[in-house]
RNA sequence: CGGGGUGUAGCGCAGACAGGUAGCGCGCAUGGUUUGGGACCAUGAGGUCGGAGGUUCAAAUCCUCUCACCCCGACCA
């Protein structure tokens, strides 16, 4: 490709809306360019990568046994209505209305589909296993899109779902694509980290996702460097200090005048934030939750959401609280009635705590449990944090931000049993279809490829997913020999499948590197009056600083043998 | 939806407090001189000042409403 000819321009200065560095370069390189909040257009040089990725992803999902086959995107909201996903999802669904006014919805992913095109073609246990996958594009009304590519409305996505006769064939299915997975980062030049996490609306149990440490994304991944545990914030377990047991002495009333946080309470009490009960409130699908925490430990309210089943959740506000007949700011587990209680398993170990007394500026000395209240149920719905212990070695947790690019999940019989996709097995027998799916966003991983290589010049991208292999680099072009030595190597080097992009303006030098630092290509090839002087061209890394000189016979077969190496590790 | 912020030429910004014919840099066009890290000179094109309403002789500027976008939180590939 002739630079010339290209469709989009480098910026001097970078658009002000970008934070984030995949954003700044991708806008500042011509790459994309927003039409709204979180919906963009490519480029050539942008849709080129995302090309090269998705045909790694198709490659590797091939490999695997992977069938690919194309699903829509209008989909009726009676088939998400059948597994109450329209409720799960809420308002990130798109919909609309068709002329008959019959309401459709713009998919967000495709387990309802799949499920009832697989219920159409499979009937026996001979037609299992299958693992069938998309390429395509997913809408999602998001709250709120950011950070570029990072969250968007409108996104390429690959979603691949498994079917099998029982668990064991579903694990089965989990490793391969787990496998599957890393080979795609690995050949996309980015460094991953496998973490336990939260299934969310998708529904189902186990649950990997796969992070790139960016520093700057937007999930947090707690992690023991001890042993390896690692799990997303939502889902992330902790040992926090246990308390020692003490004999539990009786209940005891004191003032404490206009004390409301736990804070105040413990400075006034002095005592340690961690003897004392927290109260916090939830509405939950519309009901309101006591929820009993120790002072010192946050709510995590996916943990919370899991363990009410529930689809919404949000803080209670004071006027719902009151309402309740609950006194906020001293509220108490203790004598509630009509309201749920759950508790954290925090409250198990220790004795003898402050809590509210459900009297104005009061609270109560040495509550225990269960000794003065019961509670609806306890688990652990507590936040994991840095510093606290590893659930696995007692190793002390550290956190840190990455990206997610992919997200697999074992789905179970949740939905081959509300859209009936059952199968008949050797003896005969009726069973459900035992699912998993596997998502990766493409957008993201290109925005994830950015993140993690880069530098102050511009993007470096790993040569399995450059939008070119090579910048094809003439200065001084007015020069005869050296236009026509440049014109030779771009039809040689091209006619030998490589991949070039072909600087042929003329402008100055200082413009031509700084484009090509800019955009990334993986090899910088420059000729020159000077370089031509001695039959030889440069070569220079754009991962690298030096350069070097390379005879310009030989040039297209080291060429090649860098690419095809690289390529083939 | 809650909190914060920004809308003036393709991009980055000034002008607004104190109303009086809309400016700067980059980019773009033409001509010339340049060329190993974003060259220089000359000339030129380009703007419903996000939108609507109001105040005023006069509004980018003051008032009201509205829309869009960005950032922080609830959500996700």
């Amino acid at each position: 490709m002739r630079i010339s000819k290209l469709f989009g321009k480098t910026q001097r200065e970078i658009p002000a809306e970008a934070d984030t560095i995949s954003h700044q370069l991708l806008l500042k390189a011509g790459m994309m360019h927003q039409v709204a909040a979180g919906i963009y257009s490519y480029l050539p040089l942008a849709w080129r990568v995302l090309k090269k990725i998705e045909n790694i992803i198709r490659e590797e999902m091939d490999k695997a046994g992977g069938q690919e086959l194309m699903m829509p995107v209008l989909q009726p909201v009676e088939l998400w209505q059948e597994t109450g996903r329209d409720k799960a999802f809420g308002k990130g669904l798109f919909t609309l209305s068709d002329r008959r006014e019959h309401t459709l919805v713009l998919g967000p992913t495709h387990e309802e589909v799949i499920t009832q095109l697989v219920r159409h073609n499979v009937q026996s246990y001979r037609d299992l296993p299958l693992l069938l996958y998309q390429i395509q594009t997913k809408f999602r009304d998001e709250p709120r899109p950011r950070g570029g590519l990072v969250r968007v409305r409108e996104f390429l996505m690959k979603d691949l779902y498994s079917f099998d006769a029982d668990e064991e064939g579903l694990d089965q299915s989990y490793k391969k694509m787990l496998q599957a997975y890393q080979n795609i980062y690995r050949r996309c030049g980015l460094s991953n980290l496998l973490v336990e996490a939260d299934s969310g609306a998708i529904g189902g149990k186990d649950s990997h996702e796969f992070m790139v440490i960016t520093g700057t994304g937007e999930d947090e991944v707690i992690y023991c460097p001890s042993c390896g545990y690692s799990a997303n914030t939502e889902k992330a377990e902790s040992s926090k200090d246990n308390l020692p047991d003490e004999e539990l002495l009786p209940l005891e009333e004191v003032d404490t005048p206009s004390m409301f946080t736990i804070e105040e309470v413990s400075n006034f009490l002095k005592v340690s934030p961690s003897h004392t009960l927290k109260a916090v409130f939830y509405i939950a699908d519309g009901e309101l939750v006591f929820v009993v925490i120790r002072g010192d430990i946050e709510v995590n309210e996916v943990k919370l959401k899991n363990v009410l089943h529930c689809s919404e959740i949000r803080l209670a506000i004071e006027a719902e609280v009151i309402e309740a007949g609950i006194v906020a700011g001293s509220a108490s587990p203790i004598g509630i009635s009509g309201v749920k209680i759950i508790a954290d398993e925090s409250i198990i170990s220790g004795a003898n705590f402050i809590a509210g007394a459900n009297k104005a500026n009061t609270h109560v000395k040495n509550v225990n449990h269960p000794r003065d209240f019961g509670v609806d149920i306890m688990a652990d719905i507590a936040l994991a944090r840095a510093g606290e212990e590893c659930p696995k070695c007692r190793a002390k947790l550290s956190s840190m931000r990455g990206i997610e690019v992919g997200h697999v999940f074992k789905l179970g019989t949740v939905f081959s049993e509300k859209l009936g996709a059952f199968y008949i097995d050797v003896d005969g027998t009726s069973s459900p279809i035992v699912m998993g799916c596997y998502g990766i966003g493409l957008g993201r991983l290109m925005a994830a490829a950015i993140e993690q290589n880069h530098d102050d010049k511009g993007i470096i991208w790993p040569l399995p997913i450059a939008p070119y292999q090579i910048y094809l680099c003439p200065l001084h072009l007015e020069n005869h020999q050296v236009e026509a030595t440049a014109e030779n190597l771009y039809t040689e080097l091209g006619s030998n499948s490589l991949e070039v992009l072909f600087d042929d303006r003329k402008q100055s030098p200082g413009v031509k590197f700084n484009d090509a630092d800019l955009l990334g290509i993986p090899i910088r090839v420059t000729i020159s009056p000077r370089t031509l002087e001695k039959g030889s061209v440069e070569i220079k890394l754009r991962s690298e600083k030096e350069a070097r000189l390379l005879p310009l016979t030989r040039i297209t077969t080291v060429l090649e043998k860098l690419i095809t190496d690289y390529l083939s590790t």
